[in-house]
DNA sequence: GTAAAGTAGTCAACGTGGTTGTCGAAACAG
DNA sequence: CTGTTTCGACAACCACGTTGACTACTTTAC
């Protein structure tokens, strides 16, 4: 009660801040293993695919977005190589949207390479710390807020 | 060590989830308070430009983001009312950007909703809780990360 | 004092990621 | 068979960012 307390303004900037140097520090390390033209919003998209397919309108849904923003996200990402559409025989309407080799290299990268981004915080901070930082975070987030539900807040 | 560490990929996401949670609350708030057609850009905006007003220039180079986006920015805050342009008598090519008294109120209002919001989080984690998930990030992030470099403000 | 270099703001063209609205084709419920 | 719903695509549009080019003005160097 001696402190005062920092202003409220200042945990939504060290929540973004924490974020993006995560996210940057990712695509750092992508661009050095070849994954040089993916974004933010790529990586979202590919997580909302996942290793069976999706179709656009399910990828849009995970997404929180509109399946035709989806389905452009799918035509820049097939374009870039990490998905392809496939027809679905079970329904003609459909089309499979599929991780490529190369998407799924994208996506088992990112894993690892946001284990060792964790594993620097745990350095830093110590594993408790960073233990009770998930902890808090996962007890005020509301479940609404995931597991994926990401607009255009990268660029 | 008997519980094996969570994905590294879940700390960006709850970083994501929980400055989405505060930033979405903070809007609702602030369009009942007659703020309907503000975005979040448009508050860390308002924020570099600060009480004694900014350049363009200066206004981007804070937001870490072009001159000519930054103009565009300020258009559209100029447009909703939030800020106004006045020539520098000092210097012939610079346009003082200032908060008019809406752009003001609105970023009093903010910091009232943001220390309001920072109390919800204290009721139900802990004071020391959010001072120690505080602590943390102020360590782990980098200095350059922050998107908005404003001495100052608030106090 | 003037010429060169640098800086502020604007305009234009463009890229990316989002939105609605519309539509044809296919699936489904009755 | 018919009406409704769903999927994917196309078009128009908006928000926010980028570069490059340009004018007007300031500052610096000689």
């Amino acid at each position: 009660m001696t402190e005062a307390d920092p202003p409220g303004y200042e945990l939504p900037l060290l929540l973004f801040a924490g974020f993006r140097s995560l996210i940057d520090e990712l695509h750092t390390e992508l661009a050095a293993l070849g994954h040089t033209e993916v974004r933010p919003v790529h990586g979202f998209a590919l997580q909302a695919i996942g290793p069976y397919g999706a179709s656009a309108t399910e990828i849009g849904r995970r997404l929180g977005v509109s399946k035709q923003a989806a389905g452009k996200t799918v035509d820049r990402l097939a374009a870039l190589g990490y998905v392809e559409r496939a027809d679905d025989p079970s329904d003609a309407r459909r089309k499979l949207v599929r991780l490529t080799p190369r998407g799924l290299d994208m996506l088992t990268r990112s894993a690892e390479i946001f284990d060792r981004l964790r594993a620097n915080w745990v350095h830093q901070l110590g594993a408790g710390q960073v233990a009770q930082l998930e902890s808090s975070l996962r007890r005020v987030v509301p479940a609404t807020a995931f597991p994926v539900d990401v607009p255009g807040w990268f660029g």
